[in-house]
DNA sequence: AACTGCGACAACCGCGACTCC
DNA sequence: GGGAGTCGCGGTTGTCGCAGT
């Protein structure tokens, strides 16, 4: 059985978005707020799809949006992320307040990639082009995490050579979890320099701190719907404004995630790397995993 | 002036992940 | 536990404007 349509195609416009079609839009998340984007349409009276009403909201119409060119820095920031994230786009852009994915995503198609060739450096794998050719196994920088043995690695693996894993500095384990996460440190085989040292502006301090056990406790242990954490914003207090993105029954109910990693999470470092949205498949069991 | 090529970026599409019932 | 509904991400396409011929 396919997939149901996420409209009724025969009744929505495509398309460029008219004034009047913002207005309505803006008008309407205003007064509502975010939520819902499959109803929103009817309820705003737009003959749109509610994916159509949702990206232009993110990428046009938010007002925290950031118009305007990209500065060096931020071409920079979004060079040296993309070699440790891949076209993680949603990720890169919470890195980047008042971007979003779909502009980074667009820009660095159109700019960063000729910028980077242009200094000779492949801009998939972020190695000079001569380094690329000559390596046929080398993979796009990426985040790895390894699962073995109820025990989960994390680790960075570099585009310019494979990391090697050299200790385990201490491991943690949670109550109730059977897993443990390792924290680790890795030197790279040829290059011996560390990520901080290679990109010495780059922030990559990640702190993972324990389960929230007390919001568990709270929010009745083992029932799948309540493990799910709050938005970050939610869980200041925040929820239901503009700062509260996911402006949904679940955060007030149970504290629920929107599972969103764009957007006010990532802003704060919250889900960073999509990983808090893992805790109910006890992938990583950790209420954050920050960048500070 | 008309045509063509190209760059920029807004918008769409398909699919996986997540949530609800 | 599993099916259906919904959301969000990343890749792709469409459209517009501008420069060159």
């Amino acid at each position: 059985m396919g997939r149901s349509p996420c409209c009724e195609k025969a009744h929505t416009n495509k398309g460029a978005w008219t004034k009047e079609e913002d207005e309505r839009l803006i008008a309407y998340i205003k007064a509502h707020g975010e939520g819902c984007w499959r109803s929103l349409p009817k309820a705003a009276g737009l003959l749109r799809c509610g994916k159509s009403c949702r990206l232009r909201w993110i990428n046009y119409l938010r007002p925290d949006l950031k118009r305007g060119n990209f500065t060096e820095e931020e071409d920079e920031l979004i060079i040296k992320l993309h070699s440790l994230l891949g076209n993680k786009w949603s990720l890169i852009a919470g890195r980047l307040p008042g971007r979003t994915d779909n502009e980074i995503k667009n820009y660095w198609n159109t700019h960063i990639r000729r910028k980077l060739i242009n200094r000779g450096i492949d801009p998939t794998t972020h190695r000079t082009i001569q380094e690329s050719s000559a390596s046929q196994d080398s993979k796009p920088t990426q985040l790895e995490p390894i699962m073995s043995n109820n025990t989960i690695n994390i680790s960075f693996t570099s585009s310019s050579s494979t990391p090697k894993l050299e200790t385990f500095q201490d491991s943690i384990s949670f109550p109730g979890k059977s897993e443990k996460i390792s924290m680790l440190t890795f030197k790279e085989e040829k290059d011996e320099r560390t990520v901080e040292e290679k990109f010495p502006d780059l922030n990559l301090d990640l702190r993972i701190s324990l389960p929230d056990v007390v919001d568990r406790r709270q929010g009745l242990v083992g029932d799948r719907k309540s493990t799910t954490p709050r938005c970050f914003k939610c869980s200041l207090g925040m929820r239901n404004g503009m700062e509260c993105r996911c402006g949904r029954m679940r955060c007030d109910v149970v504290g629920g995630s929107t599972g969103s990693s764009k957007g006010s999470d990532t802003s704060n470092g919250y889900d960073f790397l999509g990983l808090a949205k893992k805790e109910t498949t006890s992938l990583l069991g950790f209420r954050s995993l920050e960048m500070k």
